[in-house]
DNA sequence: AATGAATGAGAGTTCATTCAT
DNA sequence: GATGAATGAACTCTCATTCAT
């Protein structure tokens, strides 16, 4: 029966099977990744694999669980060095493709994952979004962002970060490069256009000049990267 | 050999083949749809699979090739529907999510696509964004939307849309009912949210105010979806 | 049903398939050579195959009757040419290889035939070997060799030229090259130290010394098993 | 993945296996032989096949290697029975028929080997020859045997013993008879033939005339191509 | 706790053959 | 006479999972 490790020994193994996974699924996706691969890696037998996961889905639920907790973790780390509500948006993101640069195997095992464990895919994506809509809700009370529904735009920002992690992180940097070389993360000016959007997108009031602003805000607000620079 | 069909018989079997596959794909995955449950909904036999597709990976490239095509088609088709620039957009998005909606293959498909034909998904996305590159520059050249680099929104919108779709169109409307019976579309308040938050991001100016705009544009900027209702 | 072509086109039909056959009988063997290779190759139309064969094993067995029978006109055409006993022999050898050199179909098919057809093998071996014996029972009345069992020395005789056959005309010349690209024929010193070899396991009576050979001598040397004993 | 058995009863496994194959090849040729064939006939399940070989391809040159060995093992320990150059031969050729007669899969899958795997093929080829060519070279130079080329002789040898080996080991003793009921080995007198044609065609010197014959007869018997050029 | 041999269902694919046109 | 679409059995091979050691 599968069981937590009750020994030391036991729970290095089962570490080994999760970073082997890890590796694997990134590699090939969840159904090209086979248990004896996944054991191979981790250097242990193949029977060992039951003594820690139940199944194969098992494994892969307990691993997608486990990347959302350190993704969201990277995502928040991120936004607390941020000393106001732009510079939060902006260091989330960037601990996101960070982890995303690092971790590979969250996306590409997260868009394997509808046909997979639904649930989990949802309970994945839904956490992220409910961390978004948290931060929103509190921006919005504050004035500091439009008046949005946040449910929708945590949505849309979860699309923004996946698309735009999937092409300038994931995918090579030229077009026609070979897969798997991908950057360590999205290069700057990429970075900034993308803050850029959406902040102008959730109408993130710039910091410095919220009372001052004139007429011509409307500008500055559009094009926020010039005075950030 | 696989080769066309040279008949009228044939024609219509691989088609039927086609409907049948972007059913059980859609339905399953690509994975998990074996060419037996293929042929068996198309019913022909599993041997005439292989008159028209080399293998099963050949039949997902003509299906990602087909849908791609009329994806695009159901989006520009939407966006000629608008009279200006902000309505474009949004029957854009509207064509898109419709067509998401009866074609939910697509989207399943082609998430699980990286490790299956990565050439294939990116073909299949980078022509949708260069569809969305061209609007954007000819709208940016025309005043239409901020200054933006296009490619980078072009991705970002990609990104929305396919969260937005995946979210609203493909899953079930309360928070856990069972897959698959996903709405018609995007709800309405969501689709006009979303389109209130693209139109910030790409900071699309409001049709009837180009010219006189004053300083409480901000506000109106911001939402233009009040205005256009 | 199947059938002997009526018409003129039918017999053409009939020569394409068997041509074709032979090519891809050579180039894979009988059991890798599919009936559409083969139908593809003579550019007609699979359905067309069974108009003029019953079967693939059908085909097989035309088709080694048939080099059968061209093998045999070679060989004995070859010894035709020679004026005497010896000479008779090493054109007959001539002949053999020639035939191989242009139709290693023949040498392909024959050796993977009996799990085939094992009838049509036998029967394949056994004609050539009845040509042999003919040969070798009319040349020991005539004191031309030594006193031998022509049936033995018949299949031995066979297996020479199959080997020599096989090795010298149908792999490369240098130990390396890639296969074939036999040469035309086995090159001349093998092709004489065959024959040596085998007109001193028949004791075949040099030409121009019949009259001047101590008589001893001949018999002696022709059976040496007789002293071993 | 394959590999090397790693316990008792993995070795025996993988010999089962192996003496199945042996057994399936023998009477049905390669290509026939399938594997739920042969792990039928080994009492195995059919993936268990894939834990001790990686393909059909594989197993059979594992197959090929191993008889190889064994009949090159057995045709030496034949020759070192002999006490004279004349009786190493016959008793090499004993020993090449013993072998076959109990492994007619040897001969069934090498005759099948040139569309299989022609490397396997040659080499197995090629090694015997090489034994062949040794022995010739030493008896040569020890002035037992004709100043043949070793090489083609050793060609014509191998087809000899393959030949006969096919006909009267192989195939049923009458002509007519069901296959695979072959004699033990060969008919004596055939054998005597046999051997005779083979010693005369080497010129293989009879032991105890040794010293007696008159020389230049001897010299003229072995090299009767001089005389016919 | 760990091993690795064994399982057998099920996958994708090929092919000789049939038959309506 | 010729076509080519259709068939379905059979093949090789993979894999998640079980279990004796």
């Amino acid at each position: 029966m599968t069981a937590e490790p009750r020994t030391k020994r036991g729970e290095l193994t089962k570490a080994k099977l999760l970073a082997a996974a890890e590796q694997v699924f990134a590699e090939q996706g969840y159904q090209a990744a086979s248990i004896s691969r996944i054991t191979e890696r981790a250097r242990v037998a193949q029977g060992t694999f039951y003594l820690y996961f139940a199944s194969k889905l098992d494994l892969f639920e307990q691993l997608v669980e486990d990347l959302n907790r350190r993704v969201r973790a990277a995502m928040s780390d991120g936004a607390a060095r941020g000393s106001n509500r732009a510079e939060a948006e902006r260091e989330g993101f960037r601990g996101f493709f960070a982890f995303t640069a690092e971790h590979p195997a969250l996306y590409r095992v997260v868009r394997e994952a509808e046909h997979v464990a639904p649930g989990a895919m949802r309970n994945h994506y839904e956490r992220i979004v409910e961390g978004y809509m948290e931060g929103l809700t509190r921006a919005k009370a504050a004035g500091e962002i439009a008046d949005i529904d946040p449910e929708v735009a945590a949505w849309a920002l979860m699309g923004v970060g996946e698309m735009i992690g999937m092409r300038y992180v994931l995918w090579p940097t030229a077009e026609d490069g070979p897969y798997g070389t991908g950057a360590t993360t999205v290069p700057e000016h990429v970075f900034d256009e993308m803050v850029a959007f959406v902040q102008r997108a959730l109408g993130t009031v710039p910091p410095h000049h919220t009372v001052a602003a004139p007429a011509t805000d409307d500008v500055a607000t559009a094009t926020p990267t010039k005075e950030d620079a």
